[in-house]
DNA sequence: ACAAAAGTGTTACCGCTACACCCATGA
DNA sequence: TCATGGGTGTAGCGGTAACACTTTTGT
């Protein structure tokens, strides 16, 4: 594609479409899951609630780099975990133009980042998994395949870690665990306070830090860490992860 | 975009990116895993080997389509099992222009297509996952990730049976699974077959047929039928698919 | 009859599940 | 001291892994 200067335009013999990033951001607060949404300034949808992303640019490195891009210029997070989620390129599902988007996830410790507004004054705000708003475009379909990625992901890799802070406790760890997979109310297995922690303990890449967590009410948990070199070592071996 | 039917161009006020499909075809022969891939008419790569694909079109209706249409265009399957494998976007994947890629894998039983060049004379060919050419662009890596994505998705779904017949043996299901999972010579639990049936017969949706396969050397074995309603079943309860 | 592949049953062990009581902490 | 959540051990069961011999079929 090349920028006619006449016209002020991008011209090519073929046709292409617009690129956009969409990103799936969940923050975790030690008890429930949340999302990250925005409220849109203009149409369509304006007022409405929305996925931070925004259009690929040609300076942009890769589509991830433009996600967390757009993800930082709207919202302060930085430093954090993202995975592609994949494309949503239904010919509808913007009413302007025809927009492919790419969605990530990321996964990140609800309050470390004081959230702002956008630059365009859009807002920013956490809200719960359980508890969404209406959603412009199609964002909630990418919002429950990137839950469903998420559901799969954890019975194998160690994701639910970039959720928490370097030093967690295990109902923390486990909350997470629940709050994901959603088990039955009467599901013993997930649940139970013995048989996590000693589950978890036995896969051998979470350490005790001989800490404990204080100031909080009630007796107080032990820290832990996860050991990243230990968890290396351990799928190379070929390790499993399951509930 | 605009058609500008002056210039003869598209055109926009904002830059977008060509967008383009490939697919990493998967052919399962009974023991091996092949992979179907097209030699390259023009620059760049000429004459060396790509994965099936080409540009996303206006009137494409999803990428998955846009995917199907080419592979079908080039190569002649059809009616087969499809997924999004993910995109490909770094800044010079293309030396001509900025093209992103997104990919999907597909599983087929590969005696089942008599496989054609493409119209424009490209050859296809199935190459054994083993032993693949020198592949065009970043088609090693597309290849890699899609090696990786179906190990995954083995222990959780019955895809497996996309690379067969519908009616099977159980040594043709077990191959697949060494083919996909490639576990070491002397892991017994892969490669036993009394191990094998039993597992997969204790899941309860694959059926024994009563037939036997015949018209090859030594003792026939029976044929099986994977259940798609007792697997849905079975899905909703939630169960589990490992090795 | 021989060579090659397919079919089949049993046992031991390990890991998961289920379950209840005591401890630490702040109010 | 009371309320709340955190920490811990054990026993039974089920399922997986490990193992060898017989049957079928074509040559």
């Amino acid at each position: 594609m090349k920028y006619n200067n006449e016209t002020k335009k991008w011209e090519s013999p073929y046709w292409h479409p617009a690129v956009t990033t969409d990103s799936v951001v969940f923050g975790f607060d030690g008890e429930e899951l949340n999302l990250l949404l925005i409220q849109r300034g203009g149409e369509p949808y304006a007022g409405m609630w929305a996925l931070p992303g925004g259009f690929l640019l040609p300076t942009d490195k890769t589509a991830e780099e433009a996600a967390y891009r757009e993800l930082h210029e709207e919202t302060n997070v930085e430093g954090i975990y993202m995975e592609e989620l994949g494309t949503f390129s239904d010919l509808n599902r913007d009413s302007r133009e025809r927009v492919i988007t790419i969605a990530f996830f990321a996964l990140v410790v609800k309050d470390k980042y004081v959230i702002k507004g956008g630059d365009d004054a859009r807002m920013a705000k956490w809200f719960p998994v359980k508890n969404l708003p209406e959603l412009a475009f199609d964002h909630q379909q990418i919002i429950d395949t990137a839950l469903e990625r998420i559901r799969q992901r954890i019975h194998f890799e160690p994701i639910g870690f970039h959720l928490l802070d370097k030093e967690f406790t295990m109902p923390q760890l486990q909350n997470i665990y629940i709050a994901i997979l959603n088990p039955p109310e009467d599901d013993i297995k997930l649940r139970d306070r013995r048989n996590f922690p000693k589950k978890m303990l036995k896969l051998g890449y979470i350490k005790e830090t001989g800490k404990k967590m204080t100031g909080n009410p009630y007796r107080s948990p032990k820290l832990y860490t996860f050991d990243e070199e230990a968890y290396t070592n351990s799928k190379k071996i070929g390790m499993r992860l399951e509930f």
